[in-house]
RNA sequence: CGCGGGAUGGAGCAGUCUGGUAGCUCGUCGGGCUCAUAACCCGAAGGCCGUCGGUUCAAAUCCGGCUCCCGCAACCA
């Protein structure tokens, strides 16, 4: 029985910079791989870029360069950002890599030979530097919808999928497997406008440029985006159309494709047909995230709203913008983003509760016992209270985590964060200190640092690196999921470090 | 009548499937405490749960009409 978990991101485009709403997804697959790691699955975590297409080949010659170094220099700032962002990929694949070419032009080639692939003519309203097809609904007046410019008849010999030999089969798999597509009305949506009304058949080559995969046998045609990007799934697991190596066996199929709502439709109606052309399992389950907007708007160079993941990080630091949009995004509703946004979410839930909680626990443990904590077996009705809250929170987690709802899975911790404050409160060691009631103040303080462990332990996937520095100042190396099935482990007579300021609070 | 999602105190959301005192975070006001990052804890104000009608002893929750908002609508990263 294999644990592996095999997670993708959606490759992002090597137009240009990702601005935060893109960053999000390659936050969210990394909390969820991160959790998955913690879980004790084997995780294999995949990101990277899209590197072909036309509009990659204008851009280039607006900047003069070739293509090549144009997507160089991109797919290396895309990757830095993802690494800013301390994401935990395994591997961060590339479309221009050659190994990857190789293996599409055979996928090409073999859906040929089968009849899948066959030669056509596409005829259709296009618009160049969108790189699109319009229909004549959408295109009012022969004006792009996307950018407003006019949009030209163009005829194009091309090479079609035949997606209707596979549309029973996927409506099939679709209804039989209710996790292959959430949230469900993406489900609905994919079904009732494409699926149910019947599939056009969809075209796969461009003659129109030259920056892309070509076709083998056809030098005129490159092949476009959908065959050549959504094939970075398998193409670097070692997919082999004629012998697939030992880890693909092992990794396919993928657990989670993560890709924003606007692209679900090529992940849960051309890839699964594409698979099933190749006749291999298809992915258990296809995510379509929400979006980041600022404020109520769309993110946009035009509207001049574009907020940067590297400039955030810098400004905030790297856990306080992972918490915020890992938070903000509830899971089926777009989410908002701006300053001010990140500066009251840090302040309250970083800053106040988890930072404060940790600061003037320990702080309490130094002035009171010079840094030493002692192990203690309280049944207090107010200790048992606190201990239920923090001994149920593992379970908590994992059923929000399972639902892919990771905000709310943050939400379960604060509580008993919240709870923990609320505690000090309650037993007011202060005063048990004045009274010298030593070992009842033993007890307190215990309860506390335990706690905070405990949620310190589950916070990991979120906001690693705060939380190697609690486990830093608590002085323990209890940071697995084993440490945390019984309250307690924390050992007695046992030294902490000094503590430290986990975040400061921003004004607005 | 294209398909789907939504409308809940000032803001953002949960609750609707399985009817029965409307809950959470932030904000406002009052109080407490002093270990701590002007933080933490307690309390209060503030909602006829979009609208009209129906079912029921009882509706935010079930049924129907209407209004408004959003997503999707085919080769667009």
């Amino acid at each position: 029985m294999s644990n592996k978990y095999y997670i993708s991101t959606a490759i992002a485009y090597t137009s240009g910079k990702p601005h935060i709403g893109n960053t999000y997804e390659i936050v969210l697959a990394d909390a969820i791989a991160r959790y998955k790691r913690l879980c004790g699955y084997d995780v294999y975590f995949q990101t990277g870029t899209d590197e072909h297409g036309e509009k990659i080949e204008q851009k280039a010659a607006d900047n003069n360069l070739t293509p090549q170094e144009y997507v160089d220099n991109v797919s290396k700032e895309i990757k830095n950002i993802w690494d800013v962002m301390e994401t935990s990929y395994d591997k961060f694949v590339r479309t221009t890599d050659k190994k990857h070419q190789k293996i599409v032009q055979d996928i090409f080639k073999k859906l040929y030979d089968q009849g899948d692939i066959y030669k056509g003519e596409y005829k259709g309203l296009y618009c160049t530097p969108c790189e699109s097809f319009w229909t004549p609904t959408q295109a009012v007046n022969n004006i792009c919808p996307d950018c407003g410019r006019e949009v030209y008849e163009t005829t194009e010999e091309a090479y079609f999928l035949r997606l209707s030999k596979y549309q029973d089969r996927l409506i099939d798999y679709i209804n039989s497997h209710p996790d292959f597509i959430t949230p469900e009305s993406r489900k609905n949506e994919m079904l009732n406008n494409f699926l149910l009304p019947g599939l056009q058949d969809l075209c796969v080559s461009r003659t129109s440029f030259k920056w892309g995969i070509p076709v083998t046998f056809d030098d005129k045609h490159v092949i476009y985006v959908w065959l050549d990007a959504l094939s970075n799934y398998i193409t670097n697991i070692g997919y082999d159309v004629v012998k697939p190596s030992e880890t693909f066996q092992k990794l396919w199929p993928a657990d989670l494709h993560l890709v924003g709502k606007d692209i679900i439709r090529f992940h849960t109606i051309y890839w699964p047909i594409i698979l099933m052309a190749l006749n291999l399992e298809l992915p258990k389950t296809v995510f379509g995230h929400p979006w980041l907007l600022f404020g109520n708007d769309k993110m946009s160079k035009s509207k001049g709203n574009i907020m940067y993941a590297d400039d955030l990080v810098a400004k905030y630091g790297v856990d306080a913008i992972r918490y915020y949009v890992l938070h903000e995004i509830p899971y089926a509703s777009d989410g908002s983003i701006t300053e001010e946004l990140i500066v009251s979410r840090t302040n309250a839930d970083l800053a106040n509760v988890l930072g404060n909680l940790v600061n003037r626990t320990i702080s309490m443990a130094w002035k009171y016992f010079d840094g030493y904590i002692y192990k203690s077996k309280s049944n207090d009705d107010l200790d048992q209270e606190l201990i239920e809250c923090v001994e149920s929170l593992e379970k908590k987690v994992h059923q929000k985590m399972e639902e892919i709802k990771v905000g709310d899975a943050l939400d379960e911790i604060f509580v008993c964060l919240r709870r923990c404050n609320k505690y000090i409160d309650e037993t007011t060691p202060w005063t048990l200190y004045k009274e010298q009631k030593e070992e009842r103040l033993k007890e307190v303080l215990y309860n506390l640092l335990e706690s905070i462990r405990v949620c310190t332990v589950l916070l990991q996937p979120f906001i690693n690196s705060t939380c190697q520095k609690i486990f830093l100042q608590l002085n323990t190396n209890d940071q697995d999921l084993s440490s945390i099935k019984t309250f307690g482990k924390l050992e007695d007579k046992h030294r902490l470090n000094k503590p430290e300021v986990l975040f400061v609070r921003h004004e607005i």
